[in-house]
RNA sequence: GGGCCCGUGGUCUAGCUGGUUAUGACAUCGCCCUUACACGGCGGGGAUCACGCGUUCGAAUCGCGUCGGGCCCA
């Protein structure tokens, strides 16, 4: 077994009373710090002041689903919201980074029924509300704790769920209010129908797949004779009301203007001539149906072609559809191609891929029907306008919400045939049908469970309540107006100056609010609108559930913490782009929290303020900190947080750890005075500005290494400014010492290992203090040039000076410079122009490398920062 | 099919208002346990910057085309 060593205990002793000791652990213990500040801080000063002087800066926070999972790419939208957020208050602005929750929606009526094993149709429509909102209660308190363990400083007092009446009441005047204003209108429309969950459904709401279907080639009796024709859709052939070609197919000129008979139902309709029949698809024949696909609706409008609606709203076929009503679409299209190839009506068919519409939800493909809803008028013009006063981060993104709104067909179907959404409030009367919509005092309301407070105009006080609700977008699309404070506060903050969302949702939620905002108030929503990447998983395709590439932030928070993660959000990728989720890149940015630690626990016993003069390797570390502050300013003005987040690490890590802490051990570990106090003070410095740059990205442990060492919340702290002046003999020092460094590993030397001597010779006063102690070695300084021959060994040509002067010579001319004796080029230049055929060569176009000639000499030579080092061997 | 974005060492990426040794990280190789840190330090190897054509004295960078990928939509 093994016997326990003897420790040397008394010089333990002894060493430890020579050398300061840091109380702080030697492992950072992010889990330990981050827990405690979550429990410690005190969340109201993220609250916003309505009564503050100061600059408002409000953020439209993006609602999220309240599904229960905060995921990686709500983590990273809330990172970028909260590096904005924190950096502004430092900056000394008014923030409001408010929370909401857009609680409507068919995915909780779907769980619901899950949940409980029920369909909405057998409870009463106010209980199955109730089963909805407490199930979204309980997901909302799942989220808030994900937000706040990841440090998010979300303003609580500004909260909002778009399902409580304070909220919805809004959505209920908005929609009033817009009615008034003849922007909302009920009517006749071909809507995106689906036939499994029974409502109308958005564009947004469709999703596009792959199917393989037939194409049947049918023929259609006419007086000339049989035309064959093409159809995906023998099921809505009961629906046709026209038939079309293309006006330039001469096979069929002949056929325009008259008429065809559609087999079995036996009915006339009209040929017509379009463009856009393709020729060349199937027989270049096509039956137009009300609706068998989009481009049926354009030919509709522009034809103004009868409307016979062959499918219901259960997905089964009409009365229109004879022996074939009240089957379903699939099983119509069976019966009738049996018949049909039965009679010889359908000759042949053959595969076709063709992309169908499927319900988001349910996978169910799509029908277009055409329903009596409510509608929202769109002008693309006004959104087209005002999406040019906003300005988008990156620019780039406003050309997808305009390519969008260019190609809008018809307008925003607001109305669903739902129960747990805003109710729409109003009523029709029995007696005349007239619709009377709520007023503005009479909300919040749900029609269901209210009776209007007065008859209609025609006497009666019978009526009938409008079960439909009105789509979730509704809701959503008002979250700016609502946390600037419209209907609740006499001054609207709007427009609000940031709304932050993923580069998915641009043609949904930027467009419904962008059109809300103006309809309403007629102003732009926000000022800026900062655009996120979608978060793709370790394989990187898009992070889903489906795809088992998915991470929680919960995992991340448990193996290596909240500001790892946000370390992640911020270095992952520039804003704007699709970032890779990287369990690596959570490693190495807890490393650097574990540098930093070190750092920290390096510094902790020295760094203190103090009026101490500074020394040349100070004021450089003062000059790089500067650098980093303006660097970071100016990245996180433009919402380039990967390039403010990796300056911060390149300073910490490269700049204050491995140069200049290396370089003041030495004044540290030394006798108190002044040269020590410099160092310590400079320490002190650069740890408190380090840590305030990087509040905003890493809350925790920036809050944890402020606090030890100034007893301040970092968190109240203003950003800091850059102020310090050059130092070019620090910088040299710098490099001197990186260079002895690098002599001493090229030897196999331990960087310890003492020199014999080292001479410096520089033409400006450089410090040895510093130098000696990092060498390890006696260094002396001495002004000018050592007694050594020097020699140009070669020129290096200037390619911004010779480009411009010897445009298609340059080639020509550095060929020659490269031929010729270094030398020789040297000693010309110093009287002038040196004349090549090619034109006269300047001093500035060439970079001449000298090397010293040390040969005989017992010294080493380094060239190095300016200065000319001489190492004793 | 359309719009937008992107193809840089093994992997991820910076550079992209054009200027000749292309940035960093991870991985890899060698040396070093130097009184903050071996989750560290020092040093090295490794990329014809997707391909083709063009503009230019000069292209990773600008233009056009091809191929490949992503997102949104038809």
């Amino acid at each position: 077994m093994c016997s326990t060593p003897v420790q040397p205990q008394s010089l333990a002793i002894e060493i430890s009373g020579a050398i300061p000791m840091s109380e702080v652990s030697k492992e950072y213990n992010f889990k330990e710090v981050e827990e405690r500040w979550v429990g410690a801080w005190d969340r109201s000063i993220y609250h916003f002041d309505w009564n503050s002087k100061r600059q408002q800066y409000i953020i439209d926070t993006p609602p999220p689903y309240p599904t229960g999972n905060f995921h990686i790419g709500n983590a990273l939208n809330w990172c970028y919201i909260d590096f904005v957020a924190r950096y502004k208050r430092m900056r000394g602005y008014n923030v409001m980074f408010p929370q909401g929750w857009d609680c409507h929606g068919l995915p909780t009526e779907v769980k619901v029924e899950e949940t409980h094993k029920i369909t909405k149709n057998q409870v009463s429509r106010e209980e199955f509300r109730r089963l909805c909102e407490e199930m979204t209660v309980l997901a909302i308190e799942r989220m808030r704790k994900t937000i706040t363990r990841m440090g998010i400083s979300t303003d609580w007092s500004n909260e909002y769920i778009t399902m409580s009446p304070e909220y919805y009441v809004k959505t209920q005047q908005s929609f009033v209010q817009m009615y008034k204003k003849g922007m909302i209108y009920r009517e006749d429309h071909p809507v995106n129908w689906c036939p499994r969950c029974a409502t109308a459904i958005a564009f947004a709401e469709v999703e596009y797949d792959s199917r393989t279907t037939k194409l049947n080639y049918m023929s259609f009796a006419s007086s000339d004779g049989p035309v064959k024709i093409a159809t995906t859709r023998p099921e809505l052939l009961c629906a046709c009301v026209a038939v079309a070609v293309n006006p330039e197919d001469e096979r069929y000129e002949n056929l325009v203007g008259g008429s065809l008979t559609v087999p079995i139902f036996d009915y006339e309709v009209p040929v017509i001539a379009d463009p856009a029949v393709d020729p060349s698809f199937g027989t270049g024949v096509v039956m137009i149906c009300t609706f068998g696909d989009k481009q049926d609706v354009r030919w509709w409008v522009e034809h103004d072609l009868p409307l016979r609606q062959a499918i219901g709203r259960d997905g089964k076929l009409t009365d229109l559809a004879g022996k074939y009503a009240g089957i379903s679409i699939n099983e119509a299209k069976r019966a009738i191609v049996d018949d049909m190839t039965k009679e010889g009506i359908i000759s042949r068919s053959e595969d076709l891929e063709q992309n169908v519409g499927l319900c988001w939800r349910c996978k169910t493909p799509i029908e277009i029907l055409s329903e009596r809803q409510w509608f929202v008028r769109i002008d693309p013009e006004t959104i087209i306008r005002t999406s040019g006063e906003i300005k988008w981060v990156p620019d780039y993104m406003e050309t997808r919400l305009k390519n969008w709104t260019g190609t809008m067909e018809w307008d925003w179907c607001i109305s669903r045939q739902r129960i747990f959404a805003t109710p729409i409030p109003v009523w029709y009367c029995k007696e005349c049908g007239e619709v009377m919509v709520a007023r503005v005092e009479w909300l919040p309301l749900d029609p269901n469970e209210a009776s209007p407070p007065k008859p209609c105009q025609c006497g009666s006080s019978e009526f009938l309540p409008e079960t439909d609700v009105l789509d979730t977008w509704m809701d959503s699309s008002i979250s700016a107006l609502s946390v600037a404070g419209w209907l609740s506060r006499e001054d609207p903050r709007l427009p609000t100056q940031l709304r932050p969302q993923g580069h998915d949702i641009i043609r949904t939620w930027a467009f419904y609010t962008i059109l809300r905002s103006q309809a309403l108030l007629g102003v732009r929503p926000w000022d800026t609108i900062l655009v996120n990447g979608m978060v793709l998983g370790e394989d990187g395709h898009k992070m889903s559930k489906s795809l088992n590439n998915f991470v929680v932030p919960e995992e991340v928070f448990d193996k290596n913490g909240a500001d790892a993660l946000r370390q992640w959000a911020a270095v992952g990728g520039s804003v704007g782009s699709d970032i890779m989720f990287q369990w690596k890149e959570i490693v190495a940015a807890s490393r650097f929290q574990q540098k930093l630690w070190s750092i920290y626990r390096f510094a902790a016993p020295f760094a203190k303020p103090s009026d101490a003069v500074l020394g040349q390797v100070d004021r450089w570390l003062m000059k790089e900190l500067s650098m980093l502050v303006e660097t970071a300013t100016v990245a996180m003005e433009k919402f380039q947080f990967d390039e403010a987040f990796r300056a911060i690490r390149a300073f910490a890590w490269d700049i204050l750890a491995d140069n200049y802490i290396e370089l003041i051990k030495a004044r540290l570990y030394g006798p108190d005075g002044a040269e020590k106090a410099a160092a310590s003070a400079t320490l002190y410095e650069a740890l408190v500005t380090l840590t305030r740059l990087m509040a905003p990205f890493t809350p925790f442990i920036s809050e944890e290494i402020h606090m030890g060492l100034t007893g301040e919340s970092v968190h109240l702290q203003s950003w800091p400014e850059a102020t310090a002046e050059p130092s070019i003999e620090g910088e040299s020092i710098k490099e001197i010492a990186a260079s002895i460094r690098r002599y001493k590993s090229d030897r196999g030397m331990a960087l310890n290992a003492p020199l014999k001597g080292i001479e410096i010779y520089s033409e400006i006063e450089l410090e040895t203090m510093d130098l000696r102690g990092v060498a390890n070695s006696p260094v002396v300084f001495r002004k000018g040039a050592p007694n050594l021959a020097t020699a140009p060994s070669a020129i290096k040509p200037v390619m911004k000076a010779i480009g411009p002067v010897f445009k298609d010579r340059s080639a020509a001319v550095i060929k020659r410079l490269a031929a010729m004796d270094p030398t020789e080029v040297a000693r010309a230049l110093e009287s002038g122009p040196i004349e090549l055929p090619e034109g006269g060569i300047e001093p500035e176009m060439v970079e001449i490398a000298k090397e010293t000639l040390s040969e005989g000499e017992a010294v080493d030579v380094i060239i190095a920062g300016g200065a000319t080092v001489l190492v004793r061997r």
